[in-house]
DNA sequence: AACCCGCTTCACGCATTCTTCATGGAACCA
DNA sequence: TGGTTCCATGAAGAATGCGTGAAGCGGGTT
């Protein structure tokens, strides 16, 4: 999963980038509405943290914005004012739901997880996806292969889970690493080829027919044979 | 994907296009209006580069008579005016994004995904293409034959993409090489006839008839026999 | 501090893919 | 029909990219 934080506040902006990384998302940081409205608009994202009161746009701009840009990425206003009438407003400009500061980070955390549950792709409350023996819960976070959880660290499963939600697809190499590190990480392809030599070895016998290597541009989760 | 660009500045366009075949795209380059008209109005593209000072026929013509014509391709813009009411002109007459010169072809390629990415959420037209048992999905790069998945390698890949999304087009050898050896590489044709010969084996008993030889000149995909 | 775990780095061998080459065959033109 | 050019083909060599195991590194935990 990956979220965009847009906040000015330097301190409250990384606890809530620490807490959600804890929970295994990739979080790409925006200090003012217009660095926001940047990566908002150029990066995929499974949901969107907006701070109201922003440098050079507000939170209200930005979300109008990309709205009109055809963006539905659901969206998660924070803000000082606690007022109904703001609440409204959110509401109707697109956004999904609306957190007060100050907040606790279960408690923001919860909202997050409800409004991706309530949007996500699928639309269900459910988001199990099977291949096959293998299969994925979204939202527990879990992958199970026949009746055995798979234990996998946070960047297999994040690997795994990507490849999965675009069966039969060739991911190339580059989409993955952009996928799995946020913006001006550094990193080496080799961890990528090392990350997946542990996921197929997890997976086991059939690892090298679910994980497919398309030689010279990245892999591919097949769905069979 | 398959992208147009419609730039006079020899060196840029070739810079641009050397970026999105990185990115894999098949790329067309037409160096004046005229003949970027014409690749406009009988090709299918996901994106169109127009520089906006071009010989014959500048871009927001070109732009303006391709929307006459009721073709909706997205668009960006590219253009050494960055001026403001240059960019109004530019959204107001269709344009779906504007980027000024100079530019980083990584922003570049930020605004190319994301004006993709946003039209497809509302338009979600396909990217497949099929002519009789033969599939290419574009999006997933994925050919299929009846109902196998064929393997290809990266530069099979290519010269079927190429040709299939060219159909009926009989396509010259040099065109080829360009499309698959970058500027100043060095290949023998050779090459070429080999891997049309290993195309046209996986393609099976179909091979020579969908994969047709022009002799003197080049190839040319075949929608009929 | 010592340990553990997961991420990253590295070097090497191997397999696939790309390219080269030699040969025979098909199309084209007098 | 013979000569010429261009193309198809199979096999073999060269280049490339991937898989793998092992080792380094660093943050977090006990």
């Amino acid at each position: 999963m990956r979220a965009l934080i847009v906040e000015d506040e330097e301190d409250l902006a990384e606890l809530v980038k620490e807490m959600l990384q804890e929970k295994h998302f990739t979080v790409d940081l925006a200090a003012d509405g217009e660095e926001g409205m940047y990566y908002a608009l150029n990066q995929e994202y499974d949901i969107l943290l907006l701070d109201v009161m922003l440098p050079v746009q507000d939170g209200w701009a930005l979300l109008k914005k990309i709205r009109q840009q055809g963006i539905w990425t659901p969206v998660i206003m924070l803000t000082a004012l606690a007022e109904v009438r703001d609440r409204v407003q959110g509401l109707k400009m697109g956004a999904d739901d609306y957190v007060p500061k100050p907040f606790h980070m279960d408690e923001l955390f919860a909202r997050v997880e409800s409004v991706i549950r309530r949007t996500h792709i699928t639309g269900q409350k459910q988001n199990i996806i099977r291949f096959g023996s293998l299969t994925l819960d979204l939202f527990r976070r879990v992958f199970q292969l026949e009746d055995r959880t798979l234990e996998l660290t946070k960047k297999e499963y994040q690997i795994l889970e990507y490849l999965m939600l675009h069966p039969d697809e060739v991911i190339p190499r580059e989409k993955l690493e952009e996928h799995l590190w946020a913006e001006g990480e550094e990193f080496w392809t080799d961890v990528l080829r090392t990350h997946i030599k542990n996921i197929r070895k997890k997976l086991g016998k059939d690892g090298k027919k679910m994980l497919q290597t398309v030689r010279g541009v990245g892999y591919a989760f097949k769905t069979q044979h």
